[in-house]
DNA sequence: CTTTATTGATTGAACGTTCAATAAAGAAAT
DNA sequence: ATTTCTTTATTGAACGTTCAATCAATAAAG
């Protein structure tokens, strides 16, 4: 039962924040999302602190998982294939729905306060990072390595950012095109940044 | 007095909103930080709502303030340099210190579920979406040049972003020199983005 | 019979707003 | 200049509301 009903929850807690926003999403509203009662969440999330955790997990470990999937399924090793399937993950049609979209935002907006959320952000950033930078380095040195991996991923945040934003939501299609486009920019003429 | 405690206000609304986020930033907390009693906020502001509201007008309005003086400045009318100024008129230092970043970041997030707050995000980006589509016209086919715009935009966006999250702040030298590359090789080579 | 699952009313804390009271500042009149 | 009147500025306590957490009671399961 235990997995069952946290699984619920983290679902009635997206669909929550997607409906009304992080801070109008009440224990009672995500309760009722979910069909239970509100006492269900202090008894399996301890609170509700525990459950905004937990779905901040998930969310993370769902995009984590995307981009793992795709990587794994590549049949070569180059650098430029590792950095596309990157891109590919990062825009996952599971990440990019709106419900999830919008609740990864206001968990970024908020884990500038909340120390445990900021955490998560933390490790997941700079897991993006690290993976970025790995490939970059692999075609051009350290300096410019880096630049590339801090751009692509400003870029790839700004996008979702934006795409959380709009109405319409992410075109998720024509988001992967320009993160790709940039890519192919940066590996094309690859001098340009080490110009400081 | 008004233009003086108005001015306050919003200066203790950031402080506030840097020091503990949107979330807990109180009325008496903001009232704490000018040094004068909560109920002055009603007084000037109608309200919270309205002190919130006043505060994203001040910060829009010097951003777009930030923006017209660069591209005032400028002695010629190449659009290179246009979006030039663009770009460093959105990482103005005015802008990009703690509290501002902070703050923005904040009224982004909850932008998404408060109409007036939603209202005025999107007018500041479809001026700020519209001034680069125009520069980017005069050099390409209106379809390479949207999703020009979009991409520099994005890019902006998500430096933005990931600046406001960073403990250290945003290294608004390195976020220009990286946009500033981006749109280099933009411009370069335009004629990659139209394989659609 | 014991453990687990679930409810929903209750509690206490925190918040935004209101408002009567007070202080300060000008304006008008003597 | 002094007094009186009016307007504006400001306070802080009181009020009503909302929320998360608690817990005794109940139901279901093993």
């Amino acid at each position: 039962m235990e997995p069952i009903r946290r699984q619920q929850l983290i679902k009635a807690t997206m669909a929550a924040i997607d409906e009304v926003g992080l801070a109008d999403a009440t224990v009672m509203r995500i309760a009722r999302h979910a069909g239970v009662s509100a006492g269900i969440i202090s008894h399996y999330f301890g609170g509700k602190d525990g459950l905004l955790e937990g779905t901040m997990r998930q969310i993370l470990s769902d995009l984590g998982a995307a981009v793992a999937a795709r990587r794994n399924a590549l049949k070569t090793t180059s650098p430029r294939a590792h950095i596309g399937a990157i891109i590919d993950g990062n825009f996952d049609s599971s990440q990019v729905t709106g419900p999830v979209a919008k609740t990864w935002l206001a968990f970024w907006a908020s884990s500038m306060h909340r120390p445990t959320l900021a955490r998560l952000q933390n490790v997941n950033d700079r897991r993006l990072y690290a993976n970025l930078c790995h490939q970059f380095r692999r075609l051009m040195p350290r300096h410019e390595a880096r630049a590339c991996a801090r751009a692509l991923a400003a870029l790839i945040d700004g996008l979702w950012l934006r795409g959380a934003l709009t109405p319409e939501g992410l075109d998720s299609d024509e988001a992967r095109r320009l993160a790709h486009d940039y890519l192919d920019r940066l590996l094309d003429t690859h001098d340009t940044l080490s110009a400081t």
